[in-house]
DNA sequence: AATCAAACTTTACGCGGGTAAACAATAAAT
DNA sequence: ATTTATTGTTTACCCGCGTAAAGTTTGATT
């Protein structure tokens, strides 16, 4: 009827409590729940934080302060609670944890498209950053849909998240919902700029790794065509194709612009579709192709292959066709797409920081910070 | 002062409590709380049930009951509940709904990696499906790593959810925490089985797939080799792996596995390395090669065309390739992926559904029940 | 050993809603 | 019009924890 004798102390409490007190209307009930784990009988379950401050030895509101920040208890306490967690297993409830506090422990992560592996692989990297900085990440993927992206924001206004974190769909949000949630919520916007929302944006420097790529492109062959949807789902692609143009001009070199239909995030198909009606009308001036992302690229790839184009950078090739954001795929394509890789590591643990140390240092609003990355030319066999 | 006149006694409640019984305080504190919305400063914001109960003329424990089911309270007054709801903002607080409540409404979907877009499609559908039926999805992925799959048992737990949606990690799996949180927790397992863990288990079968697939390559042309991982992440690929042995043999044909080495989810890489060792060191007996899932074959096929290979079934190709999945991009692979779809629609449909029904039908436990859908054949470029 | 701030314990109350019990009002059925 | 089964309302208590206030212990400082 009882465990070890490590810390006698603590087994005086818990059985002067188990027999004393009200607790025996509890030892009633604990027998009617015939549920009992099997892990030897001996230390009965903990239902709440009285229990376990008795059986620990610990006062509830020192508990209460040790949950919320293990380190504001003192390391003498902070033991003795460590070790009666390992013979108990009680976790506090974490909707009574939450509802009489302003702010909770969560981080809500939300994305424009979950099943695009580019914003997976963020999304990724940025749980595990929030993670270990204390807080539970609730993850949360827009579908490409602007209203499920604002019905996103209630779901996070209703768990009332200490911070989110949070790249927008874009040219279809709604600037002003999401403006509105900003000022109610400490949001950091990454990979995706809405004017001037949030409190912090960090993305990549879409014009300096265009101008990288352009560069290469025409240092190392004819000039390209910039290949894009004509009404891009975001600002990234507007400078892009601006950035495009001023450096195709710079360069001494007419800007040509190829525009393809389409609507939703199925890029690849738009740039399968695009790439074939590009060949088929000749719309191409000249042999290279800069596409505005990786994955109109790898649909416009999969479509030149189809019509025996053969694509690369070396003698007897028909094509050049370069990407950007070393999409997870990229590396697979054929042949393997020379692109620009966005720092996806950086951009992750930079919006993450920036977030928790907006949560944790309670300056009201200091001035809002923009951090842009370097992207990096990947030269691969496309171009 | 007010609003519309279509309920008059619903005014004439509000109006009667906002100057009555002890909402004066109330008033003082919405005073200082100079947060007003400027929708028009009419409608004060509503805190908690209580005071929307007070305004929409409905006791407490109704509105409880209707926040809970809509359903289940009178037809009348539901549409004054939904009349009041227009004009005053109120939500219930989550976390006091469900501190109290036995069971949420809250349905957990777990799935082994996120960033890969199989998972990520099938998780978007069930995602839906879930929310169409009342419930909050709460979506988590294990990112390949069973620490982390456990690590979100006990995160689901703590949510207590209703029910919960799980494709498991396979072989990494720890069988026994899985069907321990079974055992606790509606769980329907999807994609991938384990033993007989979970009330139910929907999933692709991989027998009448595999067979189908076989078949069709011999009947085109010379014989398949099997390529597969060495140690496979789960069941599936086994399953697939001996469909093929049998087939094989009852076709008259000697089955031949090519099995490369690897762990972790980077599939794409493995057949990438794995097509590079095979053609280098001459291991194919045929020419057709089926690749246990369509992940493989991208990398296998980005190999073999940087290698010079032509893959395909018309003439003139060295080699044929085959997957099996219908991955999204393996319709953008070069040639573009023979292999066999998994009905994603159906196994999201079927399984949420199958949760949803143990939860609202509260029968104890039913014999559990497989589901298995077939595949279809896509005939494509490569084979 | 005296002093004092930090950390802890006690006590008490609040959060926002679940839920049971007893009673009242409906609505349907006789 | 009377009886019944539904659905609502009142009242009351509970859940599990946050948190403030006041008193007490701890442990380091002088």
């Amino acid at each position: 009827m009882q465990g070890s004798t490590q810390a006698a102390g603590i087994i005086v409490a818990r059985q002067l409590t188990l027999q004393g007190k009200g607790v025996c209307s509890d030892g009633d009930k604990a027998t009617k729940r015939n549920k009992r784990k099997k892990t030897g009988l001996a230390d009965p379950k903990i239902k709440n934080m009285e229990q376990f401050a008795t059986v620990s030895g610990i006062s509830r509101p020192t508990l209460s302060k040790y949950f919320n920040d293990p380190g504001s208890v003192r390391k003498s306490s902070r033991s003795r609670i460590e070790a009666a967690l390992e013979r108990y297993d009680y976790r506090p409830n974490i909707y009574a944890m939450n509802q009489n506090r302003r702010l909770t422990k969560n981080i809500g992560i939300m994305v424009p498209y979950l099943a695009d592996p580019f914003f997976a692989e963020i999304a990724r990297n940025i749980e595990a950053l929030v993670r270990g900085g204390g807080y539970r990440p609730v993850l949360l993927g827009a579908h490409g849909d602007p209203a499920q992206e604002i019905g996103n924001l209630e779901t996070l206004r209703a768990i009332k998240p200490a911070g989110v974190l949070m790249a927008p769909l874009g040219r279809i949000s709604d600037p002003e919902a999401i403006r509105a949630f900003a000022e109610d919520v400490p949001t950091v916007l990454f990979d995706n700029q809405i004017a001037d929302i949030g409190a912090a944006y960090v993305g990549h420097d879409n014009a300096q790794a265009t101008k990288m790529m352009c560069d290469y492109l025409c240092r190392t062959g004819e000039p390209p065509v910039f290949f894009e949807m004509r009404t891009p789902s975001n600002p990234n692609a507007f400078r892009r194709r601006n950035t495009y143009c001023e450096v195709m001009e710079a360069l001494g070199h007419k800007p040509h612009l190829v525009q393809v239909d389409g609507e939703g995030w199925d890029f690849e198909s738009i740039g399968f579709r695009g790439c074939k009606y590009v060949i088929e009308n000749e719309l191409l001036p000249t042999n290279t192709v800069l596409c505005s992302n990786d994955r109109l690229a790898i649909g416009f790839l999969s479509a030149a292959y189809e019509m025996g184009l053969r694509v690369g950078n070396s003698r007897g090739c028909d094509l050049r066709v370069a990407g950007h954001d070393n999409h997870p795929y990229s590396r697979y394509t054929c042949p393997t797409l020379t692109t620009i890789s966005q720092d996806y590591g950086a951009i992750a643990r930079t919006s993450a920081e920036a977030l928790i140390g907006l949560i944790e240092s309670d300056s009201p609003n200091e001035a809002r910070n923009v951090t842009l990355f370097d992207g990096n030319l990947l030269m691969r066999g496309s171009a």
